[in-house]
DNA sequence: TAAGCTGAAATTTTT
DNA sequence: TTTCAGCTTA
């Protein structure tokens, strides 16, 4: 995982070895003794912060908006102000609710303050995600909300299995309506706060012809009888708690006498509500509380975030104070001028003009490229370049709007044998072997998980197909009762054949044994021999596909991570909201990512391909959401730009592969939004044109329509390398041994080919790498090999 | 039951 | 083009 850096002013040095007295601080005779000893390790963390920073950081009382634009020092106020509630005795650390929205900001934040106050104050208890603080509160007053305490959280994929199972119920065609939209669709009406029974009637009849809101409330029955909750729920039933027990409200609201929120650019709307709910005090006392954020980065619009959240503060809140955070500690002038010019073409901001002391550094550097491929070696080049200077490969980035995008660079550094790390992808608790593990764990302890227990029941296979699941389903439906107890009472009917029969009844035999040893063994003991005595792990052992030794890896890890907690309960409590990726750091490794993964990192370099029209933008953010779409696009942009603290370069392609299809490609609009004084074009330095590019140039600009400007640019550009795509030439360091020939290639007299300009057609004649082809369109031209492809 | 086939879809991702 | 899910066939 790329180091999340702190401000360049980074030289607090833990509180507590100062000597200064405090400077104001309140009266004496309210503190403890030892909290007294304590502010004796005075303030000194307060100089360390800029003007608008301390402001931020002092000013407790009321509703306060802190704007802090990228690289400001925002994680630093955040946890300097909680450091200094603490430190003048304005709040025990169980008064403090600080809510983030990734484990990650939670443990780093948890971290910071510690390090601040010395680590004298034990953890903060309401320091977490909006998540994880939910679970917490629901669990103590579950049976308000029909709930048992003990209710489980649902994972994406048990949600996508129960609605898969109600759609079948109802006689849904799953083809036409999937039931992971439905599932996409309830998770959105969540984010808004919504319950089925107000779920708009537009939006009902946007599923299976008005069946959305039933279906929904449907799946919120089904959830109840299996004491169950999915991630949406677990602020939603916060809601319906607080909204239906004002005295339980009223309780939370004097507990948290300062609220602090991270990332409030990304709040949804039930979260907003949430947050209001636990703010608006009826009694009088001042709403402290504190949002930390930046309407320019948010970015995840599409997935419920509320930019006007951000944007609405003053209005929501009166009274509220704002400060912006406008001193960048992070890039270089030209780079945070760019960044800066090209933010400001958007309409809803609440505007901030982020400026450094540094130096101008180096401008911004655009290049064009042919392709994705041609992108992806002018990047390992510079790369291999930064590193014969002792640039450290983990202070490179590459930030991709899409995942594809990844492939070129893989096969490319691949070949360079250059080392790489992708960040984001799957998260550890997602991959498939860790969720066949904890559902194996979580039938063990309750073995009335339905879901959990569908999960593995044939896994690995043990003969029990959907014939014999079909048999317990009836059974279980009929009577009310879960899954496993149904399969105890069919083990003893002649229902199933012998072999399912006797399979069904060893797994449950199975089951009973690891549940009686639950208390007497050390749980990481019992799940690895839950795991080896179900033949899980030896079906891993027994695939020979190049993944298996991975998920093994992967098991042992889980393993490794159960040691953490004291019994198997404990860990799966915490496993649905805290497991993240292990991401191995050390090794010396360029970063690769996506844009959105990219928010909060910073990396000296950084590298930003695929700035093409319809790439970033993103043609579809433009379709469904337009002006307010490509505004978030360009905010994604320029959090791309703002994660580079010395050298960014932006690279586009004139061609792309969609979906199999060649499409030319048009610069991205942001590119020409970026101020000129703070970006320099790349020039050609002619070192790259090996291959056909010596000697394709008669016939691809010869004849034809080769004088527009992307055309233009391209010739400007042309490195293209020999080959047909995917086929890269064959060199030894560097050399080229083997250009390629039509032969070589595979054509053959009548191959049907495709060239991007001119489309499909037929090769009629070969003469070394050039052909002639008669195309459908585009009548008979003269082409050279590499530039067409066979089809 | 399991391999092979066909057709549709194809951003971004946290909890 | 690739991937993946669901369906068909051995």
């Amino acid at each position: 995982m790329g180091k999340i850096r702190g401000s360049a002013a980074e030289t607090v040095s833990p509180a507590g070895d100062g000597f200064e007295e405090a400077p104001q601080t309140p009266p004496t005779e309210t503190l403890s003794i030892s909290q007294r000893a304590m502010r004796r390790g005075a303030d000194r963390y307060l100089e360390a912060l800029n003007p608008e920073q301390r402001e931020a950081v002092e000013t407790l009382d009321g509703p306060l908006l802190v704007l802090a634009g990228a690289g400001t020092g925002k994680t630093r106020v955040l946890t300097t102000r909680i450091a200094h509630l603490l430190r003048l005795g304005r709040a025990h650390p169980g008064q403090i609710l600080a809510v983030t929205f990734t484990n990650k900001a939670a443990r780093e934040m948890k971290q910071r303050v510690s390090e601040l106050i010395g680590g004298a104050v034990e953890g903060m208890p309401w320091l977490g995600t909006f998540h994880a603080i939910g679970v917490k509160i629901l669990r103590r007053h579950a049976e308000l909300v029909d709930l048992k305490p003990s209710f489980t959280v649902l994972d994406t994929d048990d949600q996508i299995r129960l609605i898969k199972q109600l759609l079948a119920a109802e006689n849904i065609d799953e083809k036409r309506w999937p039931a992971r939209v439905l599932a996409s669709m309830i998770d959105g009406w969540k984010n808004r706060g919504l319950r089925s029974e107000r779920v708009p009637d537009g939006e009902s009849y946007g599923f299976a012809n008005g069946k959305g809101r039933d279906l929904y409330a449907a799946y919120q029955r089904r959830l109840k009888d299996l004491n169950a909750v999915d991630f949406g729920d677990l602020l939603l039933e916060n809601l319906r708690l607080f909204q239906d027990h004002p005295d339980v409200l009223a309780r939370y609201q004097q507990r948290f006498r300062y609220m602090l929120v991270d990332e409030y650019q990304d709040t949804n709307v039930a979260q907003y509500l949430w947050l209001r709910l636990l703010a608006q005090r009826e009694d009088g006392e001042p709403q402290n509380v504190c949002c930390v954020g930046d309407d320019d980065q948010s970015i995840y619009g599409w997935r419920g975030a509320e930019v006007d959240n951000i944007l609405r503060f003053e209005t929501d809140f009166p009274g509220a104070k704002v400060i912006r955070l406008e001193r960048n500690y992070r890039s270089t002038a030209h780079i945070l001028g760019a960044a800066s010019g090209l933010i400001a073409h958007n309409q809803g901001r609440l505007g901030k003009t982020l400026h450094t002391e540094g130096d101008d550094g180096e401008k911004v550097v655009v290049q064009g490229c042919w392709d994705d491929e041609e992108e992806a070696r002018v990047i390992g080049e510079d790369i291999e370049q930064l590193q014969r200077h002792e640039h450290a490969l983990n202070e490179i980035a590459i930030l991709v709007r899409a995942s594809f995008q990844m492939r070129a660079f893989e096969d490319r550094f691949i070949t360079l044998g250059l080392d790489y790390r992708v960040i984001g992808g799957p998260r550890f608790y997602e991959r498939q072997e860790i969720r066949d593990a904890i559902a194996y764990l979580d039938v063990t302890l309750n073995p009335s998980n339905d879901l959990k227990f569908e999960r593995i029941v044939n896994v690995p296979r043990r003969g029990l197909g959907e014939a014999t699941l079909k048999s317990l389903h009836q059974l279980a439906r009929a009577n009310e009762i879960p899954l496993t107890q149904a399969a105890r009472l069919i083990v003893e009917t002649e229902e199933l054949k012998p072999k399912p029969r006797r399979a069904l009844a060893g797994l449950l035999a199975d089951f009973d044994r690891w549940r009686s040893m639950v208390d007497t063994m050390r749980h990481t003991e019992l799940a690895e021999l839950i795991l080896d005595e179900s033949g899980y792990t030896g079906m891993w052992q027994a695939d020979r596909s190049q993944q298996a030794e991975g998920r093994l890896e992967n098991l042992k890890e889980l393993i490794r991570f159960m040691e953490e907690f004291d019994t198997l309960a404990g860990f799966m409590e915490h496993v649905s909201l805290v497991m993240d990726a292990a991401t191995e750091e050390g090794t010396d490794r360029v970063n690769l990512m996506t844009l959105h993964s990219a928010k909060g990192l910073e990396f000296d370099t950084v590298f930003l391909p695929g700035w093409d029209e319809g790439l970033l933008p993103h043609q579809r953010s433009l379709d469904e959401a337009g002006r307010s779409g490509l505004e978030e696009e360009r905010r994604l942009a320029h959090v791309g730009l703002t994660r580079a603290r010395k050298n960014a370069k932006i690279t586009f392609a004139q061609n792309r592969r969609n979906y199999g299809m060649w499409q030319t490609a048009v610069p991205s609009r942001f590119i020409d939004e970026l101020p000129h004084e703070h970006v320099q074009v790349a020039e050609d330095d002619g070192l790259r044109g090996y291959g056909p590019s010596r000697f394709d140039s008669e016939d691809m600009f010869a004849s034809g329509n080769y004088e527009t400007p992307g055309w233009q640019r391209a010739r400007a550009n042309r490195q293209r390398s020999g080959g047909a795509p995917r086929r890269e030439p064959i060199t030894i360091e560097g050399t080229l041994v083997a250009a390629s020939t039509a032969e070589g290639a595979g054509l053959e007299l009548g191959q049907r080919v495709f060239h991007q300009k001119f489309g499909y057609g037929r090769v009629s004649a070969i003469d070394g790498n050039k052909l002639t082809v008669d195309f459908e369109k585009a009548g008979r031209k003269k082409v050279v090999d590499s530039f067409v492809e066979r089809v």
